[in-house]
DNA sequence: TTTTATTGATTGATCAGTCAATCAAAAATA
DNA sequence: TATTTTTGATTGACTGATCAATCAATAAAA
């Protein structure tokens, strides 16, 4: 039974914070939502705190799991940026419940120091993730500063979808933020060392 | 005595949400921020919901106040698109309190429609200020694009600073939004109608 | 005197968290 | 197999704390 409890426990926060778009949701709402008691709810996770933490890392995970399967299907590393841009507003990622969490976290971060971790967790990934491919395109300091630029665009068309405002679909997000790496990819590489694409991966491994 | 304890019940609000990172401060933390008692806030505010609503008002209208100042000093286009930038990182926009503010009250947009509002009227400025002059050096289209691109990035470069870690400086963050518009005005703009500078103003008038 | 500013005390609602009691399944024992 | 014991799952009822909002009373100013 735990396992399943636990499971539909973080799932119904899940849902319940993205629709509520706040994390001032009470363990009577989850609990409902999961079709169990609010006082089963506290006998799994002890407190409120901790089911909230541990969904934001099931996020996490989701968004972990997703980027290394693109990441395996690409063979260039400008694949595997493209790879990492499309996993970012991937439908799952994208849709307004997910976007309402994650944005009410960042504002949780704010106060918690756990919640702050889990995402200064996802902002390296993606840092991460987008410098490994770049840094084989470029040289180490302007693809350090591309990567802070695309993982910045990626955040900032993400929560401007939390607004719903001239909502920029999907597929707009993507075609921006391809923009911008191919504008500055053409701007910053007039001389890397190799400007032919290199399809073997780098002996570096790669954060995921 | 009306409008000094309006505006030190406002400060005061944006101080402490700043402080806590959070919408869910009390009445009596904001009141005694302020120095006076609960009872007075709810006296000239009728609700906590109000007071919140002229705080992100008067968030508002600082930033439109610095941007109508920066835009009216700038002479060309290109210099006004840097004058947005520029104020979107000023020290005050940049403070990590005012960052905090800003970020929780995206989140209270989830909820609250009247805040949504004033979240969208943010949103709409910031791309019409960088559209207008956009329009000028570039056909339409590009013109749309772009300016969706330069404010996702400057939304994604704010936020970002939020979680503290790795933060980028005020600096680097300009350098990054300069980067990314001079890349692609570079690439856009093979054939605007007339390449050179135009320091006349357009007729259309600027929202501020 | 009338109006405005201000507050202490109180109320009513909401919630996280606790706990003792029930129920059911599995394990141990006869 | 039949019976008892143990263990884990589950809940309703309750508690204590917190807070927005109210209001009647006081002080000060006009």
């Amino acid at each position: 039974m735990e396992p399943m409890r636990r499971k539909a426990l973080v799932d119904a926060a899940l849902r319940v914070i993205g629709d509520h778009g706040s994390l001032a949701v009470t363990m009577s709402d989850i609990a409902r939502q999961a079709g169990v008691s609010p006082a089963l709810a506290h006998h799994y996770f002890g407190s409120k705190e901790q089911l909230l933490i541990e969904t934001i890392r099931s996020l996490l995970r989701q968004l972990r799991n997703d980027t290394v399967t693109a990441l395996a299907a690409a063979r260039t590393p400008r694949a595997r940026l493209s790879a990492v841009i499309r996993v970012s507003f991937h439908a799952d990622q994208f849709a307004p419940d997910t976007v309402a969490a994650w944005l009410a976290f960042y504002a949780e971060a704010q106060r918690s120091e756990e919640t702050r971790r889990f995402l200064v967790i996802y902002a390296r990934r993606l840092r991460s993730n987008l410098l490994a491919d770049l840094k084989v395109l470029l040289p180490a300091d302007a693809a350090e500063r591309i990567a802070e630029g695309a993982a910045a665009m990626i955040d900032g068309l993400y929560i401007r979808q939390s607004l719903k405002s001239a909502p920029i679909g999907i597929e707009a997000s993507i075609a921006l933020t391809e923009d911008y790496l191919n504008a500055l990819l053409a701007t910053a590489s007039p001389s890397p060392r190799r400007e032919k694409e290199r399809p073997h991966r780098t002996t570096q491994g790669q954060m995921t």
